[in-house]
DNA sequence: CACTTGACCTGTCCGC
DNA sequence: TGCGGACAGGTCAAGT
């Protein structure tokens, strides 16, 4: 679920919140969440200052000043909240329909750092991980060799997302834009959100497209991303930032989760489809196959 | 080789 | 009320 403009708000926050801070205690009960042994930790992440937090694609990279980086992939359900010391979730707290006290059930990694804040790993269906690898190491993760460019690098054009889009001849844009190796930081609520935009059935084969959809395509990607990063986000069920807060974007989502509501474009109903094993959401009027 | 489906997990919701 | 099953979706491995 946390996708670009997700990972990007919690970057934003950990940015203010722990760059600065030196890390007291590390602990993690799950093996798969944090696979790192106790004599990396040690000498590698613990009485270490954090420097700088950074992303790539849905990825977040927290930098080390022992030249070591905490790679952490949220997948579906994954959040990283930071909690001061004096601070108190559960009831009375706004977010509290989200997070209660923590570190709760869901928690798999807690960092303490010295003045007695912490940052927890939680995540309900323990698809992503945290790692502590070396710096210089994180672009030869396969995950960051094989991702593809950045939404908003200047340097993409809708050319180049065309010829990317072009080795997928046979499938579904759909599909296709959720490829981290086509375009980076896609999911399922902006991959709908931009098909809606650019105008374009999730289920067309890419070959179909002309270079006019993918002009249309991309600068849709960036409207809805930036929208969804000036709003915090989506949460649907899980989402937080590193505050623990919820993020206001699918208050302004044009379909997705509207199946039932009306198409602010032309007034027909927005229905839910299965397009790549993927519960999709279309306005079938504005969005034809042709 | 190109593309699709299943596995990884757990909580929630729906129908019986 | 309880229970089984479908569903949610990011990524990789396995299958077609």
């Amino acid at each position: 679920m946390p996708e670009l403009p997700e990972v990007e708000t919690v970057k934003n926050g950990l940015q203010s919140l722990i760059v600065g801070k030196t890390v007291k205690k590390v602990g993690s009960n799950n093996p798969k969440s944090f696979p790192n042994d106790e004599v990396e930790v040690e000498q590698f992440l613990v009485k270490v200052k954090i420097i700088a937090v950074r992303r790539r694609a849905k990825v977040l990279m927290i930098d080390l000043s022992t030249n070591y980086t905490l790679v952490v992939h949220l997948k579906m359900t994954g959040q990283l909240v930071f909690v001061d010391q004096k601070q108190r979730f559960g009831a009375g707290h706004p977010t509290k329909s989200l997070i209660g006290d923590l570190p709760d059930k869901s928690t798999h990694v807690e960092f303490t750092f010295t003045d007695n804040s912490h940052l927890y790993f939680n995540d309900q269906r323990k698809f992503g991980w945290v790692r502590l690898i070396p710096t210089s190491e994180v672009q030869n993760l396969a995950f960051m060799q094989k991702v593809g460019p950045e939404p908003f690098d200047a340097k993409l054009t809708p050319q180049i997302l065309q010829k990317r889009c072009e080795k997928h001849q046979k499938s579904k844009i759909k599909a296709v834009l959720l490829d981290q190796s086509v375009i980076a930081g896609v999911g399922n609520i902006y991959a709908d959100e931009s098909l809606w935009r650019a105008k374009l059935h999730p289920a067309r084969l890419t070959e179909t497209l002309r270079p006019k959809d993918f002009v249309n395509l991309l600068q849709a990607i960036r409207e809805s991303m930036s929208l969804a990063i000036q709003k915090g986000g989506s949460t649907d069920r899980n989402y937080v930032n590193a505050k623990g807060e919820r993020g206001n974007y699918l208050d302004f989502a044009k379909v997705f989760r509207r199946e039932g509501l009306s198409c602010e474009r032309c007034g027909h109903e927005i229905i839910k489809i299965r397009v790549a094993g993927r519960g999709t959401h279309i306005c079938p009027h504005c969005q034809k196959i042709k």
